[in-house]
DNA sequence: CTTGACACAGTAAACGTTTTCCGATAAAGT
DNA sequence: ACTTTATCGGAAAACGTTTACTGTGTCAAG
């Protein structure tokens, strides 16, 4: 591998001139030398050395990018989002999955330290605020896709307000009003922010809510099975059901049909998250596909915008979703097929 | 952040016996220094500058990952395997998914060593083998879940040869001889070797195929339904279609469920890959896992032996699968739950 | 003609390790 | 008692950068 040295002498300069023209400095170099140290770089094939680069400069180019569940739905594509960004402008990501019963968090963002990342991203993970700052190091970080209640000003999440009311306000327009709700695991924060925008948005456009037609599940097939059920026995029917996620819309579709009753004939249902099973399902359900993509690019911007100012004002990030109108509304479908070509398109 | 001086200091020795302490070399130290050392060490929170140690020895505990397709259905479960092994022993990886329209593997690969990577693994990604040595810079890699034919004996693969004959093997037991077969595309390894393994087991159980029981489809459902009504009209009518995924044999049970006859009453069906579509369809779909986890952590051990010994050495390496039967072929059931907990088990 | 100011290039120190070489002490063999 | 050998510790060089400092030469303003 060409060194500096190297290229300093059969440039025939040194090689701090050498230096300032390829690490892109702005200390001026004429053009001939520029051009000339320029030429013989490529020629030699040069590339700098990271670890004598990162000795000196205290920076590395990496990135600790920290989860807890690699295999979720979500997190690959936020990934996917956040490199496009920083792949783009120079840095690599130390992705480390941490199956929290084996390793703590802790630890391994010491051996990042260690690696001297500058700057770290939490993807659906978590950790306590107050301790965060100096375990970190000082290092800007930042939160995609948090999960849970614990709010922190450096998060990127979904705007499940504007979700929510995306889904309501679908709905109402198609003349339903009386809307059921079969909430996710409150101990997930978009849980209670659906729920939330859900009653706020009911309550705005003027209906009333009764009690039974709310239920609290744990975002599974089974339990969204039950809540329906519960939901069926309602004092005053229903004319349509907003579950939390698709699990529970899927469980939701499965009770009503086994109730007798059609969808969406006789009842509506809308899910969350345009999982796989939404597509899948008879009748494909309605749903709201998160911005996964978008939010690890936001995230990635974010955490440049950190390193390069040393701004650090900061403030919760909102993204908004987008509706997905399948048959379980009754609306006129969208584009969606029917059975979505799952392998064909993760194969691709 | 502690250096090897500061730590020299404080213990009353020289940098050079804090250094053969602290990175565990084997060169004498007596007891007394050495533990003496240790606690300041550890008093001051001392870790190693990893620049400083990559600058000197050439090595980085970095490891390249590189992969085509970070969202597909296995590479997320292979990357944790490499990691689980990796990380226990000292290792980062540098996980990088290349949108191949947009980067080269060329270029990335240049970035890595850069970054004076240890190693390489190519995750279900490809290339010519003849260019990769010097394109590695001669550095340890494997290849996992190879996907295409281009054979590398730095492979770690699924053993398709026995997987296809424990599905047939499993049917025959059944009763079924007539047996009929949905190939993937031809272009992919697995295709091929599920194919011949398929047609060895049956000329070796000593039964006839007929030539209009083989289709060949695309990986899609849709393909699989297509397929399927084309082996419906063979002219021996088969009791069993063998399909080379989950995809295929979801598109053939619609197929089959579309021709007014009953699975597995009176076709048996069976796939492969364990996906999320086998477990959720009506009937569940029989199927073959492939052990991921197990891949990645295999392949990751390979190259801790390569990193090691100088022993380059080396054979593809086949890895077996399992059977999980559902009730698409008519056997007693598993243990496996009709509607398994989809987002219950991907959020635990 | 001086005096800055500026553009450009080079010298050398520093970053934190590892490791070669060398010296000192002690134990063991003659 | 003298060599040999093993055990332990230190001094110092090196890895490839970046950058503060210094030193030229040129040019414009006074």
């Amino acid at each position: 591998m060409a060194t500096l040295k190297e290229v300093a002498h059969i440039a025939g300069v040194s090689i701090a001139t050498v230096s300032r023209v390829l690490s892109n400095s702005d200390y001026p170099v004429s053009p001939q030398t520029r051009e000339a140290i320029l030429k013989v770089a490529e020629d030699v094939g040069y590339s700098p050395n990271r670890a004598a680069r990162s000795l000196r400069t205290e920076r590395s180019s990496l990135i600790g990018v920290i989860l807890d569940n690699f295999s979720s739905q979500w997190a690959p594509i936020i990934i996917r989002g956040i490199q496009d960004v920083l792949h783009n402008s120079g840095y690599f990501t130390l992705v480390v999955n941490i199956p929290w019963e084996k390793y703590s968090q802790t630890d391994v963002v010491q051996d990042m330290l260690g690696h001297s990342v500058d700057a770290f991203v939490f993807v659906e993970t978590w950790h306590p605020v107050s301790e965060r700052r100096e375990m970190l190091n000082n290092r800007p970080y930042v939160i995609v896709h948090r999960l849970f209640h614990q709010s922190d000003p450096h998060s990127i999440i979904p705007d499940e307000a504007h979700n929510s009311a995306l889904v309501v306000k679908h709905l109402l327009k198609l003349g339903h009003k009386k809307i059921a709700y079969i909430a996710g695991d409150s101990d997930y924060f978009s849980s209670s922010q659906r729920l939330d925008a859900y009653l706020y948005t009911m309550r705005a456009a003027g209906f009333a809510i009764q009690a039974d037609w709310i239920a609290r599940g744990d975002w599974s097939i089974r339990s969204g099975y039950a809540c329906a059920q519960r939901i069926l026995a309602a004092d005053i029917m229903p004319s349509a059901i907003v579950a939390a996620n698709d699990g529970l819309a899927y469980g939701a579709l499965l009770a009503v049909i086994d109730a007798g009753l059609s969808v969406p004939a006789d009842i509506a249902i809308v899910g969350y998250d345009n999982n796989d099973i939404s597509s899948m399902s008879n009748p494909t359900i309605t749903t709201v596909t998160l911005p996964l993509f978008l939010m690890g690019q936001v995230a990635a911007e974010n955490l440049l915008r950190q390193l390069q100012t040393d701004d650090c004002e900061f403030a919760e990030q909102l993204i908004p979703g987008q509706l997905i109108v399948r048959q379980s509304c009754g609306a006129p479908e969208g584009k969606d097929v029917y059975a979505r070509d799952y392998l064909r398109a993760t194969m691709e």
